[in-house]
DNA sequence: TCAAGTGATTAGCATATGCTAAGACTGATC
DNA sequence: GATCAGTCTTAGCATATGCTAATCACTTGA
């Protein structure tokens, strides 16, 4: 008996989306999203969360261990990826053919992702040739739902000497992009990691071929993910 | 006192969009909208309507008077005919941008509507060219709110032997949409009328310059709206 | 081993939106 | 002008989602 069958199974809402979208990334390094985690990227008081993860459960699109967090089902990691597919797709159509800035796209998306049906994002990802990255570098689920996993490291804990190439920027925060863009520290960009500066000070490296300096305080270098080229 | 400069103004919710322009729809030609034609379009029950008409009088967007109807403040058309450009900016958008037919956007347009920001709308407006009329010969607002009244009969009410132009189609019925694409009855057709039977019987016209004969029945014939060019 | 402290959960409430069933009003008809 | 059919509103309820305040439970340090 396929459930799929028998119950015609209710589109998902807004909110149900979202936590799973903020689950999904919570977990992706393996292990639990915790209430507390998931009600700080929601923006919402954790008993909402406890009230939400209740009725996600009986879904069956988490599981849920008191006091220790949730995970996603496959169901549930299906129904994620599905969202995340969508907000990436938006992000490079917005940017590519309605010359939004790459600070501005993930806003946007948040809402659009919701409310677009499959078949415009199939339509999307076609006219932009199957784009395999969103604007900031993240990899876009492909329509079946899998994933490129990386073995990306942050600029902050990239060795000292090696050569690197940034992949992939944090993309919530638009005045952080704005200030990336300005640095030219963009996904594809090469560097060289000349110097750590102690105490959580900052990571020194230079541009390749280019060989200018820049100077990356540790939260931004924190939300910078860089592939190790030659260690 | 401004309210809107003492009060944030929450945004409006997808149903109080869908309300506001449901009655803009149904009070255009002057007039009330009753409950059950509110209730009716939106497929809800009358006292759902009975109950948003209460919110929405509230909230100075439509004036009720009770057991009569409602009619649009100048706030209330002002944030319908905000939707109804942005539903009409996207139907143009997906079908010239994104190779939707018309009997498709309409769709995909109901729900975008409330998700897409004044920017985005701007944007897809300013690559079409600022559009004047959206897939079906619908009239787009300007951003300033302004919409072309034009003086338009149903098919079944045109004048035997007038030549006419078809200007406008509903756009709820897809199927509609694909049988009139089939007839060639779309907005810009000149047609000469030649007969219409008795007892609500078809209306009878020829296509201009070709001279093909199309026999319109008169649910059909009620939906396409024209303009008279030679009585 | 136990008592604090932190984080998670429950209790109780609010808002927006929908429903059905019951009652109230209006306009047309005799 | 009384009656009735149809329309509209009110009453009462349900669900989804959020909140604050109070309570509970796990972990950890004494
Ligand atoms: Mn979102
Ligand atoms: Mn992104
Ligand atoms: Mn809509
Ligand atoms: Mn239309």
């Amino acid at each position: 008996m396929h459930a799929t069958l028998r119950d015609p199974e209710p589109p998902l809402t807004r909110s149900v989306e979202d936590y799973l979208k903020a689950i999904y990334h919570l977990s992706s390094q393996g292990g639990f999203a915790a209430t507390s985690d998931i009600a700080a990227l929601l923006e919402v008081a954790p008993p909402s969360v406890s009230g939400m993860v209740k009725r996600l459960s009986e879904t069956g699109l988490i599981e849920h261990v008191p006091y220790r967090g949730v995970q996603l089902t496959a169901q549930g990691r299906r129904a994620a990826l599905r969202m995340i597919r969508r907000h990436r797709v938006l992000e490079v159509y917005l940017s590519q053919q309605l010359g939004y800035d790459w600070d501005g796209v993930h806003t946007e998306a948040e809402r659009l992702e919701h409310a677009v049906s499959d078949e415009l994002i199939e339509r999307m990802a076609k006219a932009l040739g199957d784009p395999q990255y969103d604007p900031h570098g993240a990899p876009i689920p492909t329509a079946a739902g899998e994933i490129e996993e990386a073995e990306l490291v942050p600029l902050a804990d990239a060795p000292i000497g090696a050569v690197i190439e940034v992949r992939q920027v944090a993309d919530e925060d638009a005045a952080r992009l704005r200030y990336l863009a300005e640095q030219g520290l963009t996904p594809g960009t090469l560097l060289t990691v000349t110097e750590r500066q102690p105490f959580n000070g900052p990571t020194i490296a230079k541009l390749r071929p280019s060989g200018e300096a820049r100077v990356v305080g540790q939260e931004l270098a924190r939300s910078l993910w860089c592939r190790v080229v030659t260690p």
